[in-house]
DNA sequence: AACATAAACTTTATCGATAACTAAATATCA
DNA sequence: TGATATTTAGTTATCGATAAAGTTTATGTT
């Protein structure tokens, strides 16, 4: 910029001025500015420039699990909405671990980022408490920590976990198990969903059809297979089983079939979150449909709606999707022969 | 940091050295600054902080796609590298676009992020000059760009197209198709495998058995059931196909079975990536696998390498990994019996 | 002609830190 | 004991921009 200022005989600001379209330039100047920018292929300092106006264009996507492809999803339109409106976003993996996620909330905050979406992992509040105190604006996007009021978007958990366990009952089961996610409002609703299902239809909780994989972390298939050899041990045997999310079902799949099980005629199965490769398993696997399309736009224009705001208070919006029942096969048995699918 | 100072009587420069662990500072001083530091829960601002330094502890990951879960597999190896040197890791994604990755490029760089690892989008080498030109180190990654002399860590993908080609030759395919990828070197060496391997085994090349997804962007499962449904009409009709990666080849497989043919009696199919779900898709799928796990790792330390050594000139490197043939039940057939498999 | 207005720039201060140098107080040693 | 080191802390300049206020010069107004 100064090499600029010097060659064209002019002061730093009026290229400061030039390049922000400021009012006061003429015209004759202002192309030559234009020009020298061209061909020196100079681009503002965007630290120098962020640390005057405090602004970067930038938002992170804070998000705890990259190989389930339901943060990814949900990433791309986040992605495509915010580019729209002439942001940059920035996705960062926290490995489902609080710790690394604090630091890695910290070193955004100091960086400087305009706004953050977090799908938080723990809900220790005390990195959430600096973001605020720093000013920053922030969504929670489907993981809900009840005693921040920043804005939320997410499903409707309870109904998904009472979707796909009444589900189970629909079709005849009556030992489900379910495969417990992390320890976090999804994770938590869908549990409370599928014993409110279990209740109002009259069928026993058994603590030992309810398991949590034994090592943390992200929830994948190989969580999904272990939990699911488990369950398997209990007698008598179950013949059903809601698993928090997609991978864990598919794993549970592997589980069943190499013991040999036939599903869904032994052991009925049912997801969460309907991932594209679904539909392709060796057995179609029935899920709750949660939108990610709507869900990546819908946080992506709260985050906005908090950039736009910048004064008044936000009204800190709370927007919970309804979820959608996919059957599949699965699930599919002779009883009752619900539609859906595809 | 001006308040700690004010506060504790000291001047800024005083805690800026504490705060860097700077030898010149009493024992008493630097407590005290220490505890204000944490009362008032203060943290450097990296922009200011950069400004002067030329240093952010950041590494931008610009990948072309995330739906298909080998970039995704290839963040989380990487990312936990880079952690474990004290570097954070952002993903950028750029939705196969080459004029959006130009974009977040200079909008990257002039962030001033320390390292970039980029899979690029298209081989238009102005945005690698403008990185030069900056003198940020940066690593290509998957693809490559022969003008160029960054390091490059990927697959020998020439090797991957013949090794699943072959065979697709070996289980007595007569007619083999290819569904090709995004015009990058992985995408043109496959396709080139492929084209060798024909030639040695003596197989005509047939032009209309070589598609490419109408649509561009990245490819996807639907990409793979719409250019399959293509080459489905070509009559004589094909015996195997090799698709660019494993999204394509699930989505030829929902076509294949679809208009009723057997895999891999009627159609043998190979895919390339090993995504985890391949095992358990309602044909596994046969695949090349490329240890995403050795990819992150050996990406992230030519990074750290270049990021190493400041000033010395770096030797370029080029590590290329050998892919490896999975067999699974999408193209086993009685003629030959080869191991593999899992 | 005198003054107000506008256009087109320039000056100065600042954002929040760090680097390089300087200064004072204390320690060490012949 | 005086001289040189060593500790510890402070000064000043700078990184690359922007905001706010100031300065010319040209134009219009009555």
């Amino acid at each position: 910029m100064k090499d600029i200022a010097r060659d064209l005989d002019v002061s730093v600001v009026t290229v400061s001025k030039v390049l922000r379209d400021h009012p006061d330039i003429g015209k004759a100047t202002k192309e030559r500015v234009l020009q020298r920018v061209k061909e020196l292929n100079y681009t503002p300092n965007l630290m120098a420039r962020g640390l005057v106006t405090g602004r970067t264009s930038l938002v992170a996507f804070i998000v705890p699990d990259l190989a389930s492809s339901f943060f990814s999803e949900v990433a791309i339109h986040l992605s495509n909405e915010l580019r729209a409106h002439g942001y940059f976003m920035l996705i960062c993996w926290t490995k489902e671990d609080s710790a690394i996620q604090a630091k890695e909330v910290q070193h955004l905050l100091s960086l400087g980022i305009d706004a953050m979406i977090i799908a938080t992992s723990g809900d220790d509040i005390s990195s959430f408490k600096l973001i605020e105190s720093r000013n920053v604006p922030y969504v929670l996007f489907d993981r809900e920590v009840p005693q921040l009021k920043a804005p939320f978007v997410g499903v409707e958990d309870l109904l998904a976990g009472k979707m796909a366990t009444q589900h189970l009952i629909d079709i005849g089961c009556k030992r489900i198990a379910h495969i417990c996610g992390p320890d976090m409002s999804p994770g938590r609703r869908r549990l409370e969903g599928y014993k409110s299902a279990l209740q109002q239809a009259g069928l026993p909780l058994k603590e030992d059809l309810i398991v949590t994989p034994l090592e943390g972390g992200p929830r994948g298939i190989q969580h999904g297979f272990e939990a699911t050899q488990r369950l398997l041990a209990v007698k008598p045997r179950l013949d059903g089983i809601f698993a928090f999310n997609d991978p864990l079902a598919i794993g549970a799949m592997e589980a069943i079939l190499s013991a040999g099980l036939r599903i869904p005629q032994d052991v009925a199965l049912i997801g969460c979150a309907n991932i594209p490769l679904g539909r392709a398993l060796r057995i179609p696997l029935s899920t709750i449909d949660q939108d990610t399309k709507e869900l990546g736009v819908r946080t992506a224009r709260a985050a906005l709606l908090l950039l736009q705001k910048t004064g008044k208070t936000s009204p800190a919006r709370k927007l919970v999707l309804k979820p959608k029942l996919i059957v599949r096969q699965s699930s599919e048995r002779q009883s009752k022969k619900k539609a859906a699918a595809k």
